[in-house]
DNA sequence: AATGCAAACAACCGCCTATTG
DNA sequence: ACAATAGGCGGTTGTTTGCAT
């Protein structure tokens, strides 16, 4: 289906190439990449091209280390969506997902993996003793995590967020998963897969819309104002409740009953304007107290 | 100083869906 | 209804960087 042209550049850009793919842009503006190799006289493909802009040439990326509130975000909203990372990224002003993934598969996917390890371990054994936390080999950051140049107050030391953060939130994972095994309430985990192309035709209604919100397949809601987030804290907010009670999150993403597939008429999430993560945030407030409350000894 | 290794990041690949004719 | 094409996404691989030995 793809027609890959023949004896286009790969790997790393050059400078002149940026320069190109940013001038071609800026005089065309974004979209029909096919057009940009050509437009821009670049021996890339249209795909590469695209790429760059998104992840890199981009004005409005943000660079430097992620800060406290965001790899909270991300932990979250992984939770809730598992690895839709243009999701999670539409989520963080500035930040890509390709971003967002890697720094998941750098930092934080290790670290939840061997909670995980080991908690397995210990059902097996039927072992079930005082959690642990490993703390991974220290490791020296290279300047550009450390000092965050273009960060103030927001900035995280990473090393010490580690510390500090992360590892009270695993350590929290961690007793609730010792918990459910004490309990022997440990279920199988229903994959949610919602369909990412459907998010596009959205279908969200808040108040200032011009259709009701409606729980029904069919609803087409709409939230037109940008000034009124409660509708989208609303729709998070549903999202988390139903998976902490531990429900799928079946009524966010009605099943088609027909065909069993997703249906077509889900939520766009995409439509809507996250004002600041605050908003968000606003809801994990439980959460964060208790994280931020616990004193690490209480490891 | 040289080398090996691992972390971090950039880029590619293949697949899927939407759109268009 | 179907095929071709474009846009987009997630998974994976390749490259660079910096630390430890």
């Amino acid at each position: 289906m793809e027609n890959k042209p023949l004896g286009v550049r790969k790997g790393t850009w050059t400078k002149e190439e940026d320069f190109l793919l940013k001038q071609c842009v800026d005089k065309y503006g974004e979209g029909k990449w096919h057009l940009v190799p050509l437009r821009a006289g670049l021996n890339r493909c249209r795909k590469s091209c695209r790429l760059r802009w998104l992840n890199y040439l981009r004005p409005d990326i943000k660079r430097g280390c992620f800060t406290k509130d965001e790899v909270d975000l991300i932990i979250r909203l992984h939770k809730l969506l598992g690895n839709k990372w243009s999701l999670i990224a539409g989520r963080l002003p500035g930040r890509t997902a390709n971003d967002v993934k890697n720094f998941w598969n750098t930092h934080i996917e290790k670290k939840l993996a061997v909670i995980g390890e080991r908690t397995r371990k210990d059902v097996q054994n039927n072992n079930i003793t005082e959690r642990k936390i490993i703390k991974p080999r220290p490791r020296t950051f290279s300047k550009l995590h450390t000092t965050c140049p273009n960060e103030t107050k927001e900035a995280t030391n990473f090393p010490n967020f580690w510390n500090t953060l992360i590892e009270k939130k695993l350590a929290i994972i961690g007793e609730r998963t010792r918990k459910d095994v004490q309990k022997i309430n440990i279920t199988e985990t229903k994959i949610i897969k919602p369909r990412p192309r459907t998010f596009s035709k959205l279908h969200i209604t808040c108040p200032n819309g011009t259709k009701e919100a409606t729980p029904s397949n069919n609803a087409t809601l709409t939230c037109t104002s940008k000034e009124e987030p409660n509708e989208y804290i609303k729709w998070w907010s549903e999202l988390l409740e139903a998976t902490e009670n531990g429900e799928s999150s079946g009524n966010l993403f009605p099943e088609d009953n027909q065909t069993g597939e997703s249906s077509s008429a889900l939520h766009d999430v995409d439509n809507y304007t996250t004002p600041s993560a605050h908003h968000l945030f606003s809801f994990f407030d439980h959460d964060v107290n208790v994280w931020e409350n616990l004193s690490l000894d209480d490891k």
